[in-house]
DNA sequence: GTGAAAGCGCTAACAC
DNA sequence: GTGTTAGCGCTTTCAC
């Protein structure tokens, strides 16, 4: 043992809880004997151990933020807002990438059971039977970031979201208003939930305006700069007439943009391009991106603002919508 | 106290003891017990406190790894080489951002201190007095990611970096060899170490081939795509003649094909560009951008190699360098 | 083979 | 005011 409250004790010739209360500046503790104490705790260099801390008094001040891949920009935002508000609240925030896999999510909430951290934000891809269970039987509070509608009122966690439908009408109308008629959307894929939600605002607004809607037109991108670039080449190599173009995030639009700058199609004048996510991407492209904003930034932030509340026992269940709004850039000008 | 060994001891009638060994597999426990007590504790749930396990067995399993900006790709490759390598090994990695401040730094060194994690893998902008000493005096396994050279034995830290002389040598040999004859320089700050270290490369290949150097063809540029840009524009809008030029970094240079794009600068036809880190940028970009890899996937992984000598007793100290490579594309060609 | 008990470093309840 | 002590959940030593 060194450096630890006995040490100080038994240096000072105190007891341990005269020292602790020095240190801590719970309960009395006369100013001579404090004074002595602090000289020897800096000269010992004292430092409380966390593990300790968290043994005995069954929190950690750590929280767990969950995100499939820590590499993508479009979760920045997120953790930016996720870790300020933390932060003011005396958290520490651990980062954990679970690389889109089920097993890495069922693995770190192994982990939250293990009183590894006080609580969690996950994001995933799929909220299923398997890891939501796994949430539940947790009794841990986590918030999630994605819609969940089996949600019971004792359950431990809370969840937060944007709105996918609303923010694929905002930019199919926007489109339509700018005089498109033949809009084509370069989609993720089509078993994600997220694709599903996306679609019916794509359909939602054509049929608000009456336009017809054509299948052929949905093309399948998963999200990334070549296949995007690819999959739009095939189309338009097909003959096919586009005036408006809808890509699921901004790093593909740049696909986009790199294939239309080879094939000498100009952007906005022979295809009006709205992207979506509105990361720094938008801004340093040419031209610049007209995009939705999916409110990461608030996302994390109030995801993290409920989470606290559950830890300071509030345990009412919390379920928040969060809408887009569209930011109007040269691509759709 | 529910879930613990204790109330699988109570329900089973064995000892604390019995209970350990059958959950541990350490020590022996007869196949019948083992059986009853794995059935209760999978009935429980139970789990080990991970709290419990760090402050009775000393470790955490744990390490810290502090970047600067946790949202800059250049650290992209580097998480992915640290996180690799730990994962492997039976840690967890919890990534911390400093901002790139000093007292965020010292902060987290503090947190070592309290044994929060077994280990830190720092990067900085900034090693000074301050935070080498911290690190110094916290007696923890530390690798930092620069040079530091006044290392002594019984330190506690390992260092691996990167060689930006030879990584900017081998960028302005190659601007040289393609022919150009004014090649400018998009640096950092000039009170940064990296900035000063990438000078002294382009200086000496400048010396090498008996061509003259001009102090007013280095421009601060600060990593960063809209001051990139503008610093770029007024150089040229002052009427300068460039036919190559260095920039700091990925993001930086997307900048400066903004800027050429819009004035009617041809890349690589007027003039050669040569980017530095080699990010998913470099490939997205019109044209694509030759840069100077800066290894940090293997700085990654062979930090955590190092530290994970350290942990395991071994204490020589270490310090690697890494080479830099040129990938050269459209943008120089 | 199995159990009792000490102790990791700390906090907090309770004596005095 | 200050000290003693129990106990957080676990591992490990040492009896039996």
């Amino acid at each position: 043992m060194k450096n630890g409250i006995k040490d100080i004790a038994q240096i000072t010739g105190y007891s341990t809880a005269t020292v602790a209360r020095a240190l801590s500046g719970n309960g009395y503790c006369s100013k001579e004997k404090k004074e002595k104490i602090m000289a020897v705790a800096k000269q010992l260099d004292y430092q409380v151990n966390s593990s300790a801390i968290a043994l005995r008094c069954g929190y950690t001040r750590r929280i767990l933020f969950c995100i499939p891949d820590i590499c993508n920009i479009f979760y920045f935002k997120m953790i930016q807002g996720v870790m300020e508000v933390l932060e003011k609240n005396g958290y520490y925030t651990m980062l954990y990438p679970t690389d889109k896999k089920l097993e890495k999510e069922i693995e770190i909430i192994q982990l939250l059971k293990q009183k590894f951290c006080d609580g969690m934000i996950m994001v995933s891809f799929d909220f299923c039977q398997e890891n939501i269970s796994a949430i539940r039987e947790s009794n841990c509070p986590v918030v999630i970031t994605n819609k969940y509608d089996g949600q019971m009122e004792q359950d431990c966690f809370d969840y937060i979201f944007v709105d996918h439908t609303y923010g694929m009408e905002l930019a199919t109308e926007h489109l339509i208003e700018k005089g498109c008629k033949k809009i084509a959307v370069l989609s993720g894929s089509p078993t994600e939930q997220t694709t599903k939600e996306r679609l019916d605002g794509y359909f939602d607004a054509l049929k608000k305006h009456g336009m017809e809607m054509d299948r052929s037109y949905i093309l399948n991108g998963q999200y990334n700069n070549e296949c995007a670039y690819e999959t739009f080449k095939q189309f338009i190599e097909q003959g096919r007439k586009v005036d408006g173009l809808i890509v699921s995030n901004d790093y593909a639009a740049m696909g986009i943009l790199r294939y239309c700058h080879e094939a000498g199609i100009h952007i906005p004048e022979d295809i009006k391009l709205v992207s979506f996510d509105n990361t720094d991407y938008a801004l340093s492209c040419m031209p610049t991106l007209t995009s939705v904003d999916m409110r990461q930034y608030e996302i994390g932030k109030y995801a993290a603002e409920i989470l606290l509340e559950r830890l300071q026992g509030r345990s009412k269940n919390h379920n928040i919508v969060m809408q887009p709004t569209l930011v109007v850039r040269q691509s759709s000008k």
